[in-house]
Order: structure tokens, then C-alpha cells, then sequence
RNA sequence: GGUGCGGUAGCUCAGUCGGUAGAGCAAAGGACUGAAAAUCCUUGUGUCGGCGGUUCGAUCCCGCCCCACACCA
């Protein structure tokens, strides 16, 4: 019998996640995992709405601030780390938070990743090069020749998977699909997911002043400290990217900023699109003040 | 008031040598197992400014009107 439950607060960008697992983690007495891929990073700040100060010093928060935007991290990494943090958490309480909008995240800890061999970073970053280089035709070109099963079944459109798919084969020799099974794996905990879900009316009226404030905070002063780094994958953030096509010339100041909100509101789309498919999640409305007493004692 | 240039999808515009129209962006839907705030896929009927005329047939030609912009008075 499991006697330890992981509550998972999700959804989409600006629809309040932080403060609902701030007081349910106050509730429990516990503690809270972000499941953020971009809060993780201690460089990147007011861009990401990491929690307030004063809400990390009330609740301890894992994977906030805990890599640099020069380290790699990745769903697999994050499954690895989540599951050694809720076995702290689990040491003295039975219940844990885990809060945030990065649903490959979620899915990795709470199903697991399939185990894949290590690959070889110089692989790795010729094939970017040679792709910055060459182009989409000779990547399609070079994936159908040396893995034509992923070809005939991958987005060959789609250059972030034909990198992959290209990276294990030529360095396992062995085609990525033959590496996935899909398999859950079981976890030795309950986990109860609970969805924030505001209508998109309510969603757009909360992002664009947030985008606002971001840029009162200092938001553009904070980008143009990291912009020799805008290459990083870690950088490649919403807030950041279009702050750094008006720091060069590519934009204008309040079409960066419209941008923002744009791609904002595109983004929260994206997320709705993958946190509808999960059945686990149960609906709520940060609105409604019930609601967290209802999670609480469900 | 005169002349010129326009008025086509929510926006910016293309186009039809007369056979009722199409791109980008927006918007909507979707996929997604080591970049996931990333990456990728799908979806375009709109009185073609209004009213008449010519024509078998007009968004396209002609006339008048309305609106916008520019220039001249």
C-alpha cells in the first residue's frame, strides 16, 4: 500500500500555479519540485516569473535556481533528480508538491523516461554544425540514408528530431526507435494531478500586464546582461529571444514587446494542447476558493 | 473644388488579358521520449467599397456615388 502521494499542480503559463502550491505546500508543511524548464536556471529571473523571494524563503523549492543556463538539462535529467528530491521530501512528510507547466517534465516523472545510452557530445555538436551549415535537405538526406526506418515514420520536417534520431544512430549504431518502448514504469507513490484552468479570455488578461511588469521589473536590463549567450538552448525563452532582436536592430522596442505577449499566449496554447490529453489531471479553477480545500482532502 | 493613387479574408497585400479569388501574418485545431517557454503539422467563402450599365457571364471594362491617402488650387 503506498502511503506517500505527490500533489502535481499544473497548467498553463500566467494561470496563478505558484501561489496555489505555495499554500498547499504551507498546508502539508512540505515541500515544493518545480517542474519548470526554464525556472531552473539561476541566470534567467523576472523573464521566467520564478516564485517571489519571499515564497522561496516560506517554502523550500527544488530545480529553482539550482543549474546555470551552461549546464544541459533535460526531461531525462529531470526525472533522474526529481524522483532523488521526493524521496527527501518523503524522509519526514507524506506528501510533496510538485508545481510547474512543462508537461514532458510531468510525464517523465511521473511514467519515466526510456533508458538511453549516453551519447557522445562531439556527435552531438558536429551534426548541429553541420546542419547550421547544410541545411534541412541534407539533414533529411543523411537521416533517410543511415536510418530510413525513423525517416519513414519521423517529422522529417522537424530538425530538432532528426538530430536525435541521427545523434543515436551513429553513436550506438542502432536506430532510436529501437531504444523506445513507451513503457510506464511504476512509481512507489500516489500521485494526484490537479490542472489551473482559466477560460483563454482570462488567460490573455492575465499574460499581457504580466509581460508588462516583467518589463517594469527590468526585464530588458536583465536580457542584455545574458545576450552574448542567446545561443544556448536555455535561452532559447520567450522574453528573452524577442529582447534580443530589438537589442539588435531586428525590431522595435514595443514590437519585441507586443511579440511577448504573442508568443506567450502561443506557448499557454501549446501547453493546453499537451495537459488536455492527460486524463489523470483534474480540472479546477484557481478562481474558485473551494477548490484547494477540495484537493486537499480529496 | 481639381488631379492622381487606392478601397479584395481579422490585418498587410497579390491576382483575375471578363468565366465569382490566394499568399504572409493573426486566429483555431493537433503532434511531440534527452533543445519541450523548444521543434513541427493541419485549417483560407470573402456581399473582391455601393448603385447602375455593357456582356451569355463583371471583382476585373464603363458611368455615377461613398471612403482613404497624396498633390494642386
Amino acid at each position: 500500500m503506498k502511503n506517500k502521494t505527490v500533489i502535481i499542480i499544473t497548467g498553463p503559463t500566467a494561470v496563478g500555479k505558484t501561489a496555489v502550491a505555495v499554500q498547499l505546500a504551507q498546508h502539508f508543511h512540505t515541500k515544493i519540485i518545480s517542474a519548470d524548464s526554464r525556472q531552473c536556471f539561476k541566470e534567467l529571473n523576472i523573464g521566467v516569473a520564478k516564485p517571489s523571494e519571499e515564497e522561496l524563503q516560506t517554502v523550500q523549492h527544488y530545480f529553482i535556481n539550482s543549474h546555470s543556463i551552461h549546464e544541459e538539462v533535460n526531461a531525462a535529467l529531470f526525472e533522474q533528480l526529481s524522483l532523488q528530491w521526493v524521496n527527501e521530501i518523503f524522509k519526514e512528510n507524506d506528501t510533496a508538491v510538485m508545481v510547474g507547466g512543462t508537461g514532458l517534465y510531468i510525464k517523465a516523472f511521473c511514467e519515466g523516461f526510456d533508458e538511453m545510452p549516453v551519447m557522445d557530445n562531439q556527435v552531438r555538436t558536429s551534426i548541429r554544425e553541420e546542419y547550421e551549415q547544410k541545411g534541412m535537405l541534407w539533414l533529411q538526406e543523411t537521416v533517410k540514408a543511415k536510418d530510413a526506418a525513423y525517416y519513414k515514420q519521423g517529422e522529417i520536417q522537424n530538425p530538432h528530431r532528426l538530430m536525435r534520431a541521427l545523434e543515436v544512430k551513429i553513436s550506438t549504431g542502432r536506430s532510436i526507435l529501437e531504444f523506445r518502448s513507451f513503457q510506464k514504469k511504476e512509481r512507489p507513490f500516489n500521485i494526484k494531478k490537479i490542472g489551473l484552468e482559466l477560460s483563454k479570455e482570462e488567460l490573455n488578461a492575465n499574460i499581457d500586464p504580466r509581460v508588462d511588469m516583467m518589463i517594469d521589473k527590468g526585464l530588458i536590463e536583465e536580457a542584455k546582461k545574458l545576450i552574448e549567450y542567446r545561443k544556448l538552448n536555455a535561452l532559447q525563452t520567450v522574453g528573452y529571444k524577442e529582447l534580443f532582436d530589438y537589442f539588435n536592430n531586428e525590431s522595435e522596442l514595443n514590437e519585441a514587446i507586443a511579440l511577448i505577449k504573442k508568443n506567450t499566449r502561443h506557448y499557454a496554447k501549446r501547453q493546453m494542447t499537451w495537459f488536455r490529453k492527460d486524463n489523470d489531471i483534474n480540472w479546477v479553477s484557481p478562481h474558485d476558493p473551494g477548490s484547494l480545500k477540495k484537493i486537499t482532502q480529496s
